[in-house]
Order: C-alpha cells, then structure tokens, then sequence
RNA sequence: UGGGGUGUAGCCAAGCGGUAAGGCAAUGGACUUUGACUCCAUCAUUCGCUGGUUCAAAUCCAGCCAUCCCAG
C-alpha cells in the first residue's frame, strides 16, 4: 500500500483530500505544518496556523483514523517565506509569500520529510492537476477542473522531482458541488469554515504593522511625485502601496491617480494616470519550466502577471538560465515587480518566474 | 481700509429666480491566497453670515465677515 504524507490545514479542502486519499486506498498520515505562532488569534477565521485550525485538522484526522502529526516548520518559513516577503516590501516590490511557501516549504521542506518518514507522496488541497505526459515521459501541471478555485498560478515553481511526488486530491473536484459537499456528509468540522484568503501569518491583514514589527522600526513617509517630479502629497511608507493601486492615496486630483512605481532608493512614489499605467514588455527571473528545459527559439503562450488576471497572449523569449522576456500583444496595466508570472499552454502550466 | 475678483460637501467645481450636476477623495459592500485593479452602493434639507424683495432665492438687493489680486 502506497504511503502518504497529507498537509493538513484544518480547512475543508485538505480535510476532504485527506478522505479521498483513504477511500482510494492509501494509507494516509495527515500533518499540520506549524509555521509560526498565533495561538492568540480568535475570531480570526481566515489563518492556517492557530490552535484552532490544528485541531480541526486533528479532528478530522480523528475521525477518518489516520495518525496526526504537527510539524514545525517554524524556522524554515521564517527564513524562507516571511523574511523575503518583509525584504521585497522594503525594495519597493509586492510579493506573493504564497508562491514561497509552495516552494520552499511544502514541496521542499515537508517533501524531505516525506521521504524520512517512508512516505511515497506527500499531498496538499491544492486545486490543481498533475499528469504524466508519456510521450515526453515529463509531469505536467494543468489547472484545476473548478477554474474558478484554480492555484495553479501559486505552483508554478514545481520542479519534474516534485511533482513526480505530489498529489492534488481534489484536483479534480469543483469546490462547491463536490468537495463541501462530502465534507458535510461526513461531518467535517469544518465544512462551513470559510474560504482562506489573505495572507495566513498577517494578523487582521495589517501589513505595514507586521512590517514594521518584524524589523522593529518605523517605515519613514516620504513624497507622492507625478511624472515629471512634482510633488503632490505625501505617502505613509513605500510599503503601504502596491503597483497601479488607486485607492488609499488620500490624494484629492483632477483625475484618479495610480501607482506607477515605488522608489526604495529615495522613498518616493511616482502616480500617474490610468492610460500611463500600461506596459508591453518586461523581464521575470528565477524561473521554473516544466514540459520543457527550455525555451529554444520563442513561444506563443498566455500568461497571467497577477493571480485572478485574464490570461493575456505573449510572446516569451529566454534570456539565460534564469530569465525570461516577456512581449505582452496588448499592453497591461500594473505590471509589478515581485509579483509572479505565470505561462499557460491550454490547460498546462508551462512555468513561470518573478517579475523584475 | 481706494479699485476689482471670489466665497456651493474633505478638495475641485456646475448652477445665475423654480426647489443643489459632475469629477476627485472618503465610506460600505461584492470579488480575492496580493490592504491592488474592477464592479455596485452611499456621500450638502443646503449654497460665508444677517436681513430684505418674491408665491418661490445658491441664484436679485443691502449690510457684514473672510479671502485673493491690483493700486497705496
């Protein structure tokens, strides 16, 4: 019977994956990854790691009679997920800790331990799929049957050796119809917990406090300039803003204004107007292929450069082994550094980088 | 303390006798593994103040106040 090592999140998703995976026969050890602390958080019902969440997934491990782990993971993801994220804030990028926390964590760090333990797979309750390709002998990862749930986007990083070992459960399930739907027939405790969203180890969704606690000191306010240098206002801190933001400027003009970009050096942001907001081409770096190694001539792909995003059609060029170029055929607004491209072929995801 | 202009929501601003446009900002909500974008909704019983004319005034008249420009 083949073993495997289920992360376990408390939410409905992995809780339902863990079940799946049992009525399919395997032999299913469900973990909690502790990746950092908040036992305090009440009321909070969008997080990962409180107690709370740990024991939903303990119950549910309970009751479908798999062994329960905690992992800590603490060290690890303070390394490798919120120390870049606080970094990138202060450089002036956005970015997407989920993307790290699927890399360096989940698939790396709980894969190692997969192995340890005898494990042949480890498991999330990704919604996305993978498939062997047999004429190329690789993996693939394609999106989600439910478009509308589809992390695909937050996997982009996934290496043929990763793959090879993972499974999405619900990959193929629609949230909605299916997977809460067996969560309540099987009296999950957790069949009506909420959707996560928002970034997990973020209280109440206050960045800039987290921020500024983490390297325990005050992020200075600096200018609001437009495009030719004046100056319109204030700002309260680069790392309050992201790229082609509008709301939260405090700024009264003509027209709304949008970030157009964020200057750690001398702590200015540039505003500008919507229609100055757009941009065709750009580069992204520490990239992941996955049907192929690389990129020979060009390809005509569909990228997305923010989650949720309307695939856009592109013309991608390698550079070098680490970087991409990117031709958008129409010029896109907001294209902000930090954050993930991601290419598509159909269903299939071909990779993707950060953008730079 | 002579002349002229201006005073409408947090900001800009239309209205010039018939019962307060619009934009920006803000707020609430939808969407969301990005405090983004987008969408939807809300946002002056009142027009610097006080009187007057009128069936009716932000709109006309008078006085006052505030502010800006020019001239002393």
């Amino acid at each position: 019977m083949k073993k495997v090592l289920m992360a376990m999140s408390g939410g409905v998703d992995s809780s339902v994956s863990a079940y799946i995976l049992k009525k399919q026969g395997y032999d299913v050890i469900g973990a909690t990854l502790k990746l950092f602390d908040k036992e305090e958080s009440q009321n909070d019902n969008k997080t990962c790691c409180s107690l709370n969440d740990i024991d939903d997934a303990r119950c549910v491990a309970n009751k479908l009679e798999i062994p329960f782990y905690v992992f800590n993971f603490k060290n690890e993801f303070k390394e490798n997920v919120m120390s870049k994220f606080v970094n990138s804030y202060l450089n002036g990028e956005t970015p997407n800790p989920c993307i790290d926390c699927n890399k360096f964590i989940k698939f790396d760090k709980m894969l190692k331990r997969c192995k340890e333990l005898d494990c042949d797979f480890i498991a999330t309750g990704h919604y996305a799929v993978i498939e062997k390709d047999n004429n190329t002998n690789r993996y693939l990862l394609k999106k989600a049957k439910d478009l509308n749930k589809d992390q695909s986007y937050f996997l982009y990083s996934l290496t043929q050796e990763q793959l090879k070992n993972i499974l999405f459960p619900i990959g193929n399930l629609d949230k909605n119809q299916d997977v809460r739907k067996i969560a309540l027939e099987n009296g999950f405790i957790n069949s009506k917990k909420p959707d996560s969203q928002d970034i997990c180890f973020i209280n109440g969704g206050n960045y800039s406090n987290f921020i500024e606690n983490y390297i325990n000191r005050k992020i200075p306010c600096g200018n609001f300039i437009d495009m030719q240098g004046n100056i319109l206002g204030k700002h309260s801190g680069i790392i309050n803003y992201t790229i082609g933001q509008r709301k939260g400027l405090r700024l009264s003009l003509k027209k709304p204004m949008y970030v157009k970009e964020i200057n750690a050096e001398n702590n200015n942001i540039v505003l500008c107007p919507e229609e100055s907001l757009y941009k065709k081409s750009f580069t992204v770096k520490d990239i992941n292929l996955i049907p192929l190694n690389s990129i020979n001539n060009s390809l005509r792909l569909k990228v997305k450069t923010r989650y949720r995003q309307k695939e856009q059609s592109a013309t991608i060029t390698q550079i070098d082994n680490n970087r991409l170029n990117i031709e958008l055929d129409v010029p896109q607004k907001a294209i902000t550094k930090g954050q993930a491209l991601v290419m598509y072929d159909g269903d299939v995801v071909v990779g993707g980088g950060t953008i730079e």
